[in-house]
DNA sequence: CGAGGCTGCGACATCATGCCTCAGGCCGTA
DNA sequence: TACGGCCTGAGGCATGATGTCGCAGCCTCG
């Protein structure tokens, strides 16, 4: 039977290439594109099956992606990857019509899992609720600064404001990895 | 015109009361209930426009709910609540059907934002356009805090270690800023 | 072209935080 | 009653985070 069909968007150099050997070995045929300009391009040429999307591409967002991955191939599988997770970005991925969304790092069964896999890595109804600890204050920051922005359409002078603390200090916090946990 | 109707599920009878009278004053038509149960028996009876879910219903999740109102009520807009926000149950939520969600603590102004929400660019009647400024992250964080120490019964050894802060630190927090804005 | 807004970033004084430590208080229990 | 275990307030210090200012580059709009 033939290769299952793999299109991977992702700028970072190292990491596509780990990833992509991973899933060869795997039996997957992989795709991979840089940008939404190379991804675009591919549109009409070859068929995919499933999509890993990291939602940081340099300076854009893969987000608007999906929307015309979903055209071309509705049965398509997106999977958003990202190493700046947050409950804001999430929402609108699944929202546009990815089908699951990860946080990195993350390794390669773990990716598989939520690509392929129906749920998550756990049966959401009871863990749900078992899960009951607070969020950290630093993951809340996080988090809070990530909606705002999102809704300040990414501009960072308007979100310190609104947020009142100072933009110089807004952009250090954004230029780190939000914490685990 | 009749009154927006919109369907409250919370089981923090607190919460729920203050959040009710908010919405009541700004002209919504409040029915509360507190469990899946309750809310199940509401389906046939009433007709909903909105929705506001809390995640944590005591022991269950009003996951499960999403997909029974959205079923008799096509049209209703559904944002999910929660002070145990993560990404797994975001995804899960709006996979479910949800419209939104969103991390407590949030106050009035941003949870009617993220209610209604979706309609942009609508010329809101201009009363309401006023000001949905997001809350600071200053005071965020207090009432975060306040929270979590009000869940353990004012142990701050114990809301240091749920909060994944320095207990020295947590100490001098509450000593200062009754945080004004 | 020029005004005005946004962005990234260096530098530096100042404040906040992490971390260790001590002393005292409160409770069960051996 | 003395002990271990847990909590609290507090001092001190090294280090990291933040507020402030400034500069240069990039857009966009008139």
């Amino acid at each position: 039977m033939d290769k299952t069909r793999l299109l991977l968007v992702e700028d970072d150099e190292v990491f596509a290439r780990v990833i992509s050997r991973a899933l060869q070995q795997r039996g997957y045929e992989i795709t991979h594109a840089q940008d939404q300009e190379q991804t675009l391009g591919l549109l009409g040429k070859a068929d995919f099956d499933y999509a890993i999307l990291d939602l940081n591409l340099g300076g854009e967002t893969s987000l608007q992606l999906i929307p015309s991955l979903k055209q071309h191939y509705p049965a398509l599988k997106i999977l958003v990857l990202t190493g700046y997770a947050s409950i804001a970005t999430a929402v609108e991925a699944i929202k546009l019509g990815a089908d699951n969304y990860l946080a990195k790092p993350a390794d390669t069964d773990e990716i598989l899992a939520s690509l392929l896999g129906q749920s998550s890595s756990q049966p959401l109804p009871d863990s749900a609720a078992a899960k009951m600890e607070p969020m950290s204050v630093r993951r809340l920051e996080w988090e809070h600064i990530q909606k705002v922005l999102m809704e300040n359409d990414g501009n960072i002078s308007a979100t310190a404001r609104q947020l009142k603390m100072h933009r110089r200090t807004l952009q250090r916090k954004l230029q780190k990895r939000p914490v685990a946990e």
